[in-house]
DNA sequence: CTTGACTCTGGTCTATACTCCAGACTTTAT
DNA sequence: ATAAAGTCTGGAGTATAGACCAGAGTCAAG
C-alpha cells in the first residue's frame, strides 16, 4: 500500500490532484491508516493510470467520473443503458481519433517540408500542410 | 467575406469565443468594415476548423497557437527549431493515438460484455476492460 | 425612417482543474 | 527525544476557455 506522496511519485501528479480527484469521486483510496493517512493499493495505480490517459486525449473528469461508474450488472435495463452509452462514446473517440490522425498527417509533412525535405514550400505552415491532406 | 455571426453559424462556435481567439493571437479576421465589423475570408475559415480539431483532441489554445505560430523559413536555423518543436509534437501525438486507441478497445470490450455478449463478467467495468488489454 | 437584428468594445462572471497556503497532527531519521 | 519530512482538512487563489451583459453604433427591410 503506498501513501498519497509515494503514489503522487508514481504517477507523477501532485497530491492535491490526488485529493482533488477523491473529492470530486474519482478514486477512493483503499484504505486509512489509524491517523488518518490516506493507503493505496495496485487498483488505485490503474485506476490513476486510466485517468490520466483519459485526460490525455481530451475528456473531462466529468466524463471519465461517468465511464469509471460504468458497471454492467445483470439487469437487462442498466445493460441497454450502458450499452448505449458507450457506443457513443466510441463514437466520440473514433472522431476523435480521425482528428488526431490528420493532425499528426499534417505535422508530419510539415516536418518533412524543409530542411532537405523534397516537398514544395507551400507546406511551410501547418495550415499549409493541413490543406494538403484535405485535396 | 464572412461576417462574425455567419462565421460562427457555420463553425458551430459562438461569437464570443471567436473574438476571444482574437485576443489571444489564434486568428485575425482577414478585413474589416469601415465601420469596423470583422471580415473572415475562406482560409479563415480552415484556421477555424483547425483550431477545433486541435482543440478536440486535447491540445491547450496556447499550443495550437504555436503551432500556426510555425512557419519554415529560409533561414536554416529557424528551419531547424521548428522541426525539432514539430518532432516532439508528433511524438506528442503518437502517445495520445496510443491512449485513445487503448480506452476504444475498452470500451469496445465493454460494449461487447454483456447484452448477450460471450465475454465473461469481468469485463463489466471499464477498468476491467481495459486489464484485460494489459494482459 | 424607424425598428429589429447584428456588431462593436470593455468589463464582469462562471466552470473546470487544479495549486498553494495555514495550522495541526504523524512518522521517520538521527 | 527532537527535528525534518510527510499528511490531514479547509479554504483561498490561479489559469484556461469561454459566456454574458451594457451601452453604443450599424445595417437591412418594410
Amino acid at each position: 500500500m503506498l501513501k498519497i506522496g509515494e503514489l503522487a511519485q508514481r504517477t507523477g501528479i501532485s497530491r492535491d490532484a490526488l485529493r482533488f480527484y477523491e473529492k470530486h469521486g474519482l478514486i477512493t483510496p483503499t484504505a486509512r491508516t489509524d491517523s488518518g493517512y490516506r493507503l493505496y493499493s495496485k487498483s488505485d495505480v490503474l485506476r490513476i493510470s486510466f485517468i490520466l490517459s483519459a485526460k490525455e486525449v481530451g475528456f473531462t473528469l466529468n466524463e471519465i467520473h461517468q465511464l469509471l461508474e460504468l458497471e454492467v450488472t445483470k439487469d437487462d435495463k442498466s445493460c441497454q443503458d450502458v450499452k448505449q452509452f458507450v457506443d457513443k462514446k466510441i463514437q466520440v473517440v473514433n472522431q476523435r481519433l480521425t482528428e488526431i490522425k490528420k493532425i499528426k498527417q499534417s505535422l508530419q509533412t510539415l516536418s518533412n517540408a524543409c530542411c532537405g525535405g523534397d516537398e514544395p514550400a507551400t507546406h511551410c505552415t501547418i495550415l499549409g500542410a493541413l490543406s494538403v491532406q484535405n485535396r
